[in-house]
DNA sequence: CTGAACGCGGACCGAAGAAGTCGGATATTG
DNA sequence: CAATATCCGACTTCTTCGGTCCGCGTTCAG
């Protein structure tokens, strides 16, 4: 409940890992999955998909593999998890598609769907940029950057 | 992915149920589950639940059911969820219990965590009786209460 | 005191989605 | 050509969620 899945985990380790190595010109998703331990053929089909929604460029053949498309600082996290898991509502009922029928029920889902956007205002607000810099210093933080408010 | 569960979702329509019926000494799971139409058996495991975290208190024997344990406003959204499904985590490798093992993998988890700690203060900022509240004029928007800062 | 209405709680099952595997086609380079 | 890549769909396995069933304890009305 309310979490994000192992794909989409897996596709901000893989961004972050090329964000760590601009200098090489590709890396292989054998690379990737090497370098931390999950399969290697499941992180291909992750970045195929980044690859698809234009967040990474690939290059087949001998010496091929994945770069970021954009710098890293122009990727939010709220892309690559959309891109993976597709658009993402925290109701089960998303409205707009008649899925709450007749029931009055989702009276609740209003709120709720500010709470929602929300979240992905906070997704967005972080960049695969952001992932790579905030660990090596344990004790540093950057200072907030989103702030973000919830109206009801 | 990233969405609550219909249970939390019936959990939050039951509770803003209650609140909307504050004279009633107590309701049945069956009233409540007739209101909206979810399955009745299904919304007495919820409200079985969220009495043993003391949200709700019960009554057994004829005339019994549920009422609210606090006024509305002393219950967060947050409460009932953690009440129906339990801590919440947005990373599937919940640090803590050594389940990212040797693997150095986890990098992202750390500002991910943030993410986490601030979505969950934002539910904390809600309570049942915004939920309660906030639906019947259209037009009217209540002013930010809530504004959640986010530090990597 | 007896039975109906209610909460309590465990066992159970089907469906759905997530995680991961396999196999093959295509492209690129040495 | 051969090795190394991406690419892409089908498939199996596993877990969890949603939901049902049944039996028990409690309360109250007649």
């Amino acid at each position: 409940m309310l979490k994000l899945t192992k794909k989409a985990d897996y596709g901000l380790m893989a961004l972050k890992y090329l964000a760590e190595h601009p200098e090489t010109p590709a890396l292989s998703a054998k690379d990737v999955a090497d370098a931390y331990v999950i399969p290697a053929q499941l992180l291909a089909k992750i970045l195929q998909l980044l690859t698809k929604s234009g967040l990474l460029r690939s290059h087949a053949g001998m010496n091929g593999g994945y770069a970021l498309a954009r710098d890293a600082r122009q990727i939010s996290a709220y892309e690559v998890i959309h891109a993976i898991d597709g658009p993402f509502f925290i109701t089960s009922c998303t409205k707009g598609t008649k899925s709450c029928e007749l029931t009055p029920s989702c009276t609740i889902k209003e709120p709720l769907a500010r709470v929602n956007e929300t979240i992905a205002g906070v997704l967005k607000s972080i960049s695969i940029q952001d992932l790579a810099e905030s660990e090596p210093p344990p004790g540093r933080a950057r200072e907030a950057q989103a702030l973000v408010a919830l109206t009801l």
